[in-house]
DNA sequence: TTGTATGCGTTATCAC
DNA sequence: GTGATAACGCATACAA
C-alpha cells in the first residue's frame, strides 16, 4: 500500500506538498507537478479515503434505512437514491428494517460509530415509523431526511407525494370515464392520512358527497369480504390505495366474473410494473418514486455541504392510462 | 464526541486499558471495571469505527455490485445478503451498475479507496459481466464472490443455481402434466448456458429429443412472432426461461384465446412476486435467490475472516405448484 | 511555492 | 493488571 509519504519521497517534495496538490488547494510548479505525477503512477497510489474520513470528521458516506429491499416500491426510491449519491461520489449503505436482527436504536448506534454523514429515512405510509428515531438522530446534528411519509413539518426535511392530489386526479379520472359511485379501498391507514384523500376525492368529483370507504384487514379473502360490500353498494369504480391490493382485487373481480372496467373499474395508486403485469393492466397513479429518491438524496447533499435546502418538498403524481378504467 | 482518552481520564486509568478492555483483550479488576464502566454512561462514549478501521487496515463494510436494484430478481439476493451481514455486524455498501454514471473501473477504484472488506458480485445470467473486474479485484486481494452466474471455475468462489436440475425439474413437471411438446423459450442466452437447459430438458422427459428452442428477441411482440412459432409446432407446454417473459408470453396467450394450461401449459423459470400476480398465477421453478444472498455473504465473511469457504455453491431449485401448468 | 509539525481516535508493542 | 508511546494515512496551521 503506497501513501502519500511514499509519493513525497519519491519525487522528493514533502507530504504536505503532495496532499495540498491532490486536493487543489495548492498551485504547484509544472516541474514538481510532473514528479508527483509521475511517482503517483510508477508507484500506483490509491488515497485512502477511511484516513481522510479519520481527520476530517466526517465521510462520504450516506445510509438509507429501508422497512423492505425486495419490494419494488421501496426499490424504485432506493435505485433514484443511488443514482444521485453516485453522481456524487457518495456511497450508499443500505439497511433494512425489516431482516435486520438490529432493532432501530442499534442501526442508529451503527451510524454514529460510522460517522455517517447522513440518513435517508423511508418511511412507511400507514405510521409513522421512525419518527422517534429521526429526533434521535437530529440531536446528534446528523443531516436527515424523512422520505415518503406524510406529516406536518417538524423541523427535519421532509418528501412525500401529494396524496390530495393523487386523489383527486385518480377519481376525476374514474368520474370522466362514467364513473358515478367510486369507492375507496384501503389498507389500515391512520385517519390523518385517510382525509387527505377523502378531501381529494371531493376535489375530484366537484361534489361535496363521502366516498365509500372499504378496509382491507390483514389476510382477508377479497372474494368473501370485500367484492360484496362493493357490489352491495353498486360500486362502478374503485381507486385502491395500494398497488398490490388493486392486483388481487382485480383478481378476486375477475374469478367473480366482474367485468373490468365494464362492471367495475380499477385505478390503483402506484406504479411498479405489478400494475404493467397484472390482467387487465392497471389504470395508475404514478407517486414518482424514483423522483422522491433522487430529491431526497439531493437534499441529504445539500445539508451535508450545509447549503441551502427545501424543508418541505412535494412531489406531483400523475396519470397513467392502461386499460383497467 | 468522546473519546477513548476522555474515558481514560475519567475513569483514572491509562487509554490503552480502556482500549484492551473494551476489546475484551484485557482482564481487568472489578474496580477499574466499575470506574470504566461509570466513564463511559456518563460521558456517553461512543466508538470511532473509522478510527479503528484506519489503525487495523480493515473495515467492516461488504459492497455489492448488482446491475439493478429496483428489479425483484437481484433484490430478493440483495435481501439475503443484507440480512446476513446485518446478523454479523457487517455494513452493506450497494453500487448498482446500471444507474451509476460510473463505469466499473471507477467502482472498483472506489472500493480500494474506501477499504472494502470484500466484494460481492452480482452477475447477470446473459453474459459474463463483471468477469474481469473480479480478476482485478483479486489481485487486489480483496475477498470476492461472483453470484448468480454459471460458469467453470477460475479461481474465485463461484454460487449459482443448478440449472440443469431447473431445467429438469420444470420439464419433468410439464411432462406429467401431460405435456409431450414441450418448447423452450429463452431470451438471448449464451450456447453454454442454452446446453445447461436443453441437457435438463432431456432429463426431465427422459428421452434423448431436443426441445423447440424459441428465442425473444429484443422489442419483439409476443403475439406476432412467439406465439405462431409455438401453435405453428403444436407445442403443448412452454419452459420460459425468463419469468418476466413467462408472464408476458401468458398475456399474450390469453389475447390470442389460447387457454392456459389447457391449450398450452406454461412454466416459468424464477419466482418473485410477478409469478404470482400474473393472471393465471405462473408455476414455476424457484431458483432460491435469497439463499443465494445469505450464502454469498457467508462465504465473503469466510474469507474475510480467514476461515475455509466452499469454491463453488450450488443451490438447488424446486418446484413451485400454481395453475399454469 | 514548499516544508515542519501536530493530531484525528484507535490499536498494538513494549515495558513495568 | 496497567501504562507509555508509537504508529495508521491524511490534512492543516504555521513557518520559511
Amino acid at each position: 500500500m503506497t501513501t502519500l509519504k511514499d509519493i513525497a519521497k519519491h519525487a522528493n517534495v514533502s507530504v504536505a506538498t503532495v496532499s495540498k496538490y491532490l486536493s487543489f488547494d495548492l498551485a504547484v510548479k509544472k516541474e514538481t507537478e510532473a514528479r508527483i505525477q509521475a511517482a503517483i503512477k510508477e508507484l500506483g497510489y490509491v488515497p485512502n479515503v477511511v484516513a481522510k474520513a479519520l481527520k476530517r470528521k466526517e465521510t462520504f458516506n450516506v445510509a438509507v434505512i429501508v422497512p423492505k429491499i425486495n419490494n419494488l416500491y421501496y426499490s424504485e426510491i432506493t435505485s433514484g437514491i443511488s443514482q444521485t449519491l453516485g453522481k456524487h461520489q457518495y456511497n450508499l449503505f443500505i439497511y433494512e428494517v425489516d431482516q435486520l436482527h438490529l432493532d432501530e436504536d442499534e442501526i442508529l448506534q451503527l451510524m454514529r460509530e460510522n460517522m455517517i454523514a447522513g440518513i435517508i429515512f423511508i418511511g412507511l405510509f400507514s405510521d409513522e415509523s421512525f419518527k422517534e428515531s429521526i429526533r434521535t438522530v437530529v440531536g446528534w446534528e446528523i443531516p436527515v431526511v424523512y422520505a415518503n411519509r406524510y406529516m406536518p413539518f417538524d423541523g427535519f426535511p421532509l418528501l412525500y407525494p401529494d396524496l390530495v392530489q393523487a386523489s383527486k386526479l385518480g377519481t376525476a379520472y374514474l368520474a370522466s370515464k362514467g364513473n358515478s359511485r367510486i369507492a375507496l379501498v384501503h389498507k389500515r391507514l391512520p385517519d390523518r392520512l385517510l382525509d387527505l384523500f377523502v378531501e381529494g376525492y371531493r376535489q375530484g368529483i366537484e361534489e361535496d358527497r363521502e366516498p365509500l370507504l372499504v378496509a382491507i384487514e390483514e389476510g382477508v379473502d377479497y372474494s368473501q369480504s370485500i367484492i360484496p360490500a362493493l357490489v352491495e353498494h353498486r360500486i362502478d369504480g374503485v381507486f385502491v390505495l395500494n398497488e398490490l391490493s388493486a392486483v388481487y382485487l382485480a383478481k378476486a373481480m375477475a374469478q367473480a366474473n366482474i367485468r373490468i372496467p365494464d362492471d367495475m373499474a380499477v385505478l390503483s395508486l402506484g406504479n411498479s410494473l405489478i400494475s404493467q403485469i397484472s390482467t387487465p393492466e392497471l389504470t395508475c397513479v404514478d407517486l414518482q418514486n424514483r423522483e422522491l429518491g433522487v430529491r431526497s438524496a439531493e437534499i441529504i447533499l445539500s445539508q451535508i455541504r450545509k447549503q441551502p435546502f427545501e424543508a418541505v418538498t412535494v412531489l406531483e403524481p400523475f396519470l397513467v392510462e392502461r386499460s383497467s378504467v
